[in-house]
RNA sequence: CGGGGGGUGGCGCAGUCUGGUAGCGCAUCUGGUUUGGGACCAGAGGGUCGCAGGUUCGAAUCCUGUCCCCCCGACCA
């Protein structure tokens, strides 16, 4: 047996990579992983982060998959200007008073000196809001575009950033400046706008748990949850290790709506007019705090390979110039070797870490960032044609492995790796989901006594009531979705004890 | 936005109550010894204490304002 406490010889000995634990304080865990593992920090604006290299990288190869599929699913490419109109936005109703609170206001266009600063002058006419989203903007768009029910589909999307002048950011989760994509698209008929909608979604879901591996709930909304405008808001909801839900990605049917505030209207074949129907979905950079807290571990970051922007980190380990001399164009030579190979549609993306610095602690360095596959090659391990290889999956297993035999298996390697984490987030997940909760008692009782060992979901019959939903208010517990697979038979609502045809996910949320 | 806690070399902190011009551990740099699970010894560099103003002979310490961070809550992708 390793210990792997055995270089701490003075100080605290350290029994995990990162400071905090999950069990012990997991908020401070999750901003613990993303320091330790670099990912990001925060920046002087309130709010806001600076997305470091690793981070980025991630979110970039989340983004090429996202991406990939969006142009196969029949959608294009735009971009549509970051400031909006206040009179535009003013347009829909329900959708304004949703994100009122939140807007960045534009006011001014001009600086002016005075006593050696800068004070902001010429006051704008109109003031411009910082999209939160662009329903209304691409509204606009729309309506110019579309004549003819020849026009129809209208299917795009657009890769920005977003402003939300939240209350309480947390990096990824959180934050007042965010990136993500929106798709909207235009339809000539309901039927055909609710399965963009339901299209999406299925691509959200596939993007989480094929490629995140998160696994998600998916399901509609309840209407107080619903997308400010939106006749119905679909949704992926994921459970993090505290138990908690986080919704990772949604996708609206707007109905004619948004047609409605920006004259979306167009001529059909008998030459009548009819607005069209309207969707949007998205994701954004919160679905990196959905990884973290999802495979997550006291030992830091795990990535999963699909995303991971080092698939496979070497470690040269050279004593001296004579062993760097051997070690260093071998490693080289390793790594061109993996780059043969395929793994998730790409080739292998392989790191050697040249860096002058100690090896365990080079080691525990890529152990916090979570790279999937790290490889310590030596001199020992050239003289016997292995490599030593450690998993992010089991840190404390390192196994040698001969070179001919590591090198054609790097693809399965990183596929098991894929499975174990999405089998491993998905048994911890069905383990918190209780389905067995008779009544509004039992059901308090459990969400005021939870702690982070038990928290979790409850999934049970619901009336579908606003009333009963308001009921759910001080306990801080909301439901996430009605999932799409049901039972057949109905039931009780757990909270009023009235029929109930259809289950609920109750949780409490970030 | 309400309640609570904070901002002191890169990181983690002490010092603040009882003003006297900054200290510890880690990290960094140099030299040496080491090196396959987060090395050791010696020496060195680095901060004016979030920012602005005030009180004072003198402010990290007191007062006012302000920005930022963390936790809980309400709000939200």
């Amino acid at each position: 047996m390793s210990n792997k406490n055995q270089g701490q010889q003075q100080g605290k000995p350290k029994k995990t990579a990162i400071r905090f634990t999950r069990e012990a304080d997991f908020p401070q865990w999750y901003q613990e992983v993303i320091k330790e593992a670099d990912m990001a920090e925060n920046s002087g604006v309130r709010g806001c982060m600076v997305i470091k290299p690793w981070g980025f990288g991630i979110w970039e190869n989340l983004q090429r998959r996202l991406d990939k599929r969006i142009r196969e699913t029949g959608h294009e490419n735009c971009y549509f200007p970051l400031f909006i109109p206040l009179e535009l936005i003013e347009k829909e109703a329900a959708h304004v008073e949703g994100f009122a609170k939140e807007m960045a206001v534009v006011t001014h266009h001009r600086l002016v000196a005075k006593d050696g600063k800068l004070e902001p002058a010429g006051e704008l006419e109109s003031p411009l809001v910082v999209r939160p989203t662009s329903e209304t903007m691409i509204g606009e768009s729309f309506a110019k575009w579309i004549r003819s029910y020849r026009d129809l589909p209208v299917m795009i999307n657009q890769w920005a950033n977003v402003v939300r002048w939240e209350m309480r950011p947390r990096l990824f989760l959180r934050t007042s400046e965010f990136l993500w994509q929106e798709g909207h698209t235009a339809h000539a008929t309901e039927q055909e706008a609710r399965d963009e909608t339901a299209t999406m979604l299925e691509e959200y879901r596939a993007l989480a748990e094929d490629w995140l591996a998160i696994p998600v709930i998916p399901g509609e909304k309840s209407e107080s949850e619903r997308f400010p405008g939106a006749v119905e808001t679909h949704t992926i909801e994921a459970m993090m290790q505290d138990g908690k839900a986080l919704q990772a990605g949604t996708s609206h049917y707007l109905g004619q709506n948004f047609a409605h505030a920006a004259d979306i209207k167009f001529q059909d074949k008998d030459g009548g007019e009819s607005y069209c129907h309207t969707t949007s979905w998205g994701v954004s950079t919160r679905m990196i705090g959905a990884m973290i807290m999802t495979h997550g571990d006291d030992d830091g970051l795990r990535v999963p390979p699909t995303i991971a922007p080092h698939q496979v980190v070497i470690l040269p380990i050279a004593r001296d110039e004579d062993a760097a001399a051997r070690v260093l164009p071998a490693a080289d030579e390793l790594a061109e070797k993996l780059k043969n190979y395929v793994a998730f549609g790409d080739v292998v993306r392989v790191h050697v870490d040249k860096r002058d610095m100690n090896t365990g602690e080079k080691r525990w360095s890529w152990i916090k960032k979570g790279a999937p596959i790290i490889v310590e090659l030596g001199p020992r391990d050239l003289d016997e044609g292995s490599v030593m290889v450690t998993k992010r999956t089991r840190i404390h297993d390192k196994t040698s492995q001969k070179v001919e035999a590591f090198v054609p298996t790097i693809t399965e390697q990183l596929v098991l790796i894929q499975y174990a984490l999405f089998d491993e987030a998905t048994a911890y997940r069905d383990a918190r989901i209780k389905t067995d909760i008779a009544d509004f008692d039992a059901f308090k009782t459990y969400f005021e006594n939870e702690d982070v060992h038990t928290a979790g979901f409850v999934r049970a019959y619901w009336c579908e009531t606003a009333e009963s939903e308001e009921s759910l208010k001080d306990l801080g517990v909301t439901i996430r979705c009605l999932p799409y697979d049901q039972p057949e038979d109905p039931g009780v609502c757990v909270i009023t004890g009235a029929p109930a045809t259809k289950q609920a996910i109750f949780a409490k949320a970030y």
